[in-house]
DNA sequence: GTGAAAGCGCTAACAC
DNA sequence: GTGTTAGCGCTTTCAC
């Protein structure tokens, strides 16, 4: 029987089981380097628990989100990882109607009791304008990214704090809006450069949106750190081989994939346990894009 | 009906039907960008297609990926996509043997008739080292990648013929073996430029590895690409965003994915077809890290 | 047309 | 222990 390398169809026992081992996994862009480190971490300890993985990208797209998701219920997946495309406060609702377990990462889904796992934005928009202040910045600028998500507003959050609470008077043309890509972190630092009053650091609210800071710096003929400071956030892998090395906050993507997929497993066994929320704080990685204000 | 939402069990139709609409996507590292971005092109033509897909990572263990493959033929998927980790010839023959439909992707697997889908390698190593021909260098060092893996070894081979053909004399001591990662372009390349008589031009075969030649060079107080001129190969996003940005090999990186799960759909249709090999063409993406030799 | 019945490959329950 | 059987939810066939 061994000889004959027979392997048993899963089809037909999960069918008699009423149970699979495969869990879905629902991301805006898996290419993307942070969720591709997430979706990581997912697959890594979904194989460790003998489940598979069915990896669905939804480029944002609510309606492709509805799709995925529709065939994943059809698979009869055992569970749902969920990193938000717009509004999907009902999307969960449905979710949990239908008693499928969900584990929302990374971006909060309002008004809607589910487990979540994510980063602390507010705490690393702090860490990051904090270390700026730290080496004697006052005029910093900041970029933030999307609109309507989460994260970025948690992060402009944390810079308007430290702001506040360390006496700087906040200046709403230091704030520009960015769509997390290169070119509007190199677009927006033309402009703050530009500015009668220029600042001496900035906070742009992801590493792509940094190294576009950089560019344009440099473009300009100014040095990263001596003329200007730039901190960016995330730490994906890129941030280690721009010149200079970029000062950055790290999110522990890895680890969010990892504790996500466990509190998914966890919410399998007992669909009716009290929710959980976690939220994982970031590090600084000084690296050498920032340095202590000169003044010349 | 309708009302009541009712979505079909694919366990069920499936398990009765004698097919499904899921197939296993099997592959060293999907964080890796290279590999990020064929599993894109594979994700978004499944779904277009209306099949889904499973993430299988191997990190090159041979044993972890025969563990993935059982998980997925238990589970009856229509076909896999493979990028092989190590020795793969008897694990695509039992593939094979089961009926399950395959297409090798990227790794070209040794001695066995299967369909697969890759990059013409050798044609962009010849590219490259052209390139910094044309551009009058002629001690042209070359980083390697993994020993054995094909895609390195070809475009090893593609930089020998364009030396043989313009009459080079290969010089040995210019060909560094690296492993495809930034330490060890940094650490080949201060080899090189240690050398009694050093190279005026470096290809690296990848970009990660070329950024450590960057690296490495610029800490020695050369010039890129006035001193040295580097090229890589893939043409990950990354390339863009150096300093400077980095003259590349582009391979169609989404594109494989497309091709190859188009194929594995027709070989689903047909098991018993021909065999086909699709070798894809690369281009030069020249920026701004390699410049025409200057004697001074 | 509409409806009943068999069976995909397996597991769990039950009888021996 | 070992063997038999019902049935998971669906599709397809066949009878009406």
């Amino acid at each position: 029987m061994n000889q004959l390398d027979y392997k048993p169809n899963a089809l037909a026992q999960n069918l008699r089981r009423q149970q699979t081992y495969t869990i879905g996994m629902i991301v805006p862009d898996s290419a993307n380097p942070f969720f591709a480190e997430v979706a990581r971490g997912i697959e890594d300890t979904s194989f460790e628990q003998n489940h598979s993985v069915i990896l669905c990208n939804t480029d944002g797209d609510v309606d492709k989100q509805t799709t995925h998701t529709d065939l994943l219920i059809k698979n009869q997946v055992a569970g749902i990882l969920f990193v938000a495309a717009g509004i999907s406060t009902e999307l969960v609702e449905n979710l949990q109607a239908r008693r499928v377990p969900v584990v929302v990462v990374d971006r909060e889904v309002p008004d809607v009791n589910v487990d979540t796992v994510l980063t602390n934005h507010l705490q690393g928009g702090r860490l990051a304008t904090k270390h700026l202040w730290d080496l004697g910045h006052r005029r910093i600028a900041c970029i933030s990214g999307g609109s309507n998500l989460s994260p970025s507003a948690e992060r402009l959050t944390g810079y308007q704090q430290i702001l506040q609470e360390t006496g700087i008077l906040f200046d709403e043309s230091l704030v520009l809006r960015g769509d997390f890509q290169y070119v509007s972190g190199y677009e927006a630092a033309r402009q703050l450069l530009a500015h009668a009053d220029p600042p001496t650091a900035v906070f742009a609210c992801n590493d792509l949106m940094a190294v576009g800071v950089i560019s344009a710096a440099t473009e300009l003929g100014l040095r990263v750190p001596q003329d200007l400071s730039v901190v960016g956030f995330d730490d994906v892998r890129l941030a280690s081989f721009t010149n200079p090395p970029l000062t950055t906050v790290a999110q522990p993507k890895y680890e969010i994939g990892v504790i996500a997929t466990e509190m998914l497993l966890a919410r399998v066994q007992n669909i009716d346990a009290p929710t959980r929320l976690k939220r994982l704080d970031t590090t600084l990685v000084i690296r050498q894009s920032t340095a202590p204000l000169t003044s010349d």
